[in-house]
RNA sequence: GGUGCCAUAGCUCAGUUGGUAGAGCAACGGACUGAAAAUCCGUGUGUCCCUAGUUCGAUUCUUGGUGGCACCA
């Protein structure tokens, strides 16, 4: 994506991550506000429409107070990647730091963070004809047969990769099979400039708190009629956006695997889960600066304090 | 008030013929490049209620407490 020039100094992407539940996306809107910036999401999940309880989307009046973008603009039968994450989200930045310097990227996708600010390398998209055939291998000849032929085809990142985990041995013979190049040729691990500055802030906050603001939020979520959303959503629950905690506790639940009082014990666990993989994914990136989220002077005075 | 039963991990419990203990769930730690709210890997975290005995050694046996449950009054 090649940058157009700007008349705006200094363009700056303030990036905002953090657990499930920790108070992101106000504190997002709350700053957004603050610096006259417009939210670009960076949720996997919230940019689905139909979805708006269970992804925790913004409300409408943070909607109506601030524009934001990737939110509830696909439907959940759109195949939306990491990747098409990453070149629209800087197509659009591109455009939007023509008119703001600051921009806040708010939400809980590691992955989807990282491609925004270092960028992924160029693989090749994946072929679902492919991926199909080698998940039907998976289940008729086993994991070991897969991790084999990765062996001979990529010696190098058969040595590295999770052998125990499917999704990494598929993906990478998947690459291996369609390019007939080791998947680990593709891999540069470098970071690719951004023609922005880029300010991570991190919210957090005591695990207890945390984890009774998730409790809390997953009952809300049940008088704000989750039950209702994840059953208009039902047909779709194969799909790879409703492989998403919330929806697939209902639908589990509709299923008759277990009651309402059990599946709502489950999104909660779940969720605590997540928080905690997404805890330790931010954990490791040097760069994030940690706020509790009712600290807004102190994140706002940071951001001022980079220029 | 009397009798009986129980007390072990965050929870529900098992167990140790006396050598400081283990299951399930919960929890905790980690990995992560086009499925990422996905996927996968790893880890018992404990005054065995308190007290005084017996014993080389007590979570285990005995005494006396404390708390809980049940039944009888």
């Amino acid at each position: 994506m090649k940058p157009t020039v700007s008349k705006i100094i200094d363009p700056t992407l303030i990036v905002i991550a953090g657990p499930t539940g920790s108070g992101k996306t106000d504190l997002g809107v709350a700053l957004a506000r603050r610096f006259g910036a417009p939210v670009l999401s960076t949720d996997s999940r919230q940019v689905y429409r139909g979805m708006k309880i269970g992804s925790a989307q913004p409300s409408d009046e943070q909607l109506a107070a601030v524009p934001h973008y990737f939110i509830a603009d696909r439907e959940v039968t759109e195949r939306f990647t990491c990747a098409d994450f990453e070149s629209e989200a800087l197509a659009l930045l591109d455009r939007l730091f023509a008119e703001h310097k600051y921009v806040v990227a708010v939400g809980g996708s590691g992955l989807y963070i990282d491609a925004l600010c270092n960028g992924l390398d160029e693989l090749p998209d994946a072929d679902m004809e492919l991926r199909g055939e080698l998940t039907e291998r998976l289940s008729r000849e086993g994991l070991g047969t897969l991790a084999g032929q990765l062996r001979e085809l990529d010696p190098a990142y058969w040595e590295t990769v999770d052998r125990q985990n499917p999704a990494r041995v598929v993906r990478a013979l998947e690459v291996c099979l369609q390019t007939g190049k080791p998947f680990s040729s593709f891999r540069t691990g470098g970071k690719t400039e951004r023609p922005f500055r880029i300010i991570k802030i991190g919210v957090t906050m005591d695990r207890a708190e945390l984890y009774a603001r998730i409790d809390r939020r997953v009952d809300a979520m049940m008088d704000a009629g989750l039950e209702a959303e994840a059953r208009a959503l039902y047909l779709f629950r194969a799909l790879p956006s409703l492989q998403t905690v919330g929806y697939r506790e209902m639908f589990a639940y509709f299923d008759g695997e277990y009651g309402l009082e059990r599946a709502v014990e489950l999104i909660k666990r779940n969720s605590r889960r997540y928080a905690k993989r997404q805890l330790t994914w931010f954990g490791r990136d040097v760069e994030i600066r940690w706020f509790h989220p009712s600290d807004v002077d102190a994140a706002a005075a940071h951001i001022v304090a980079q220029g």
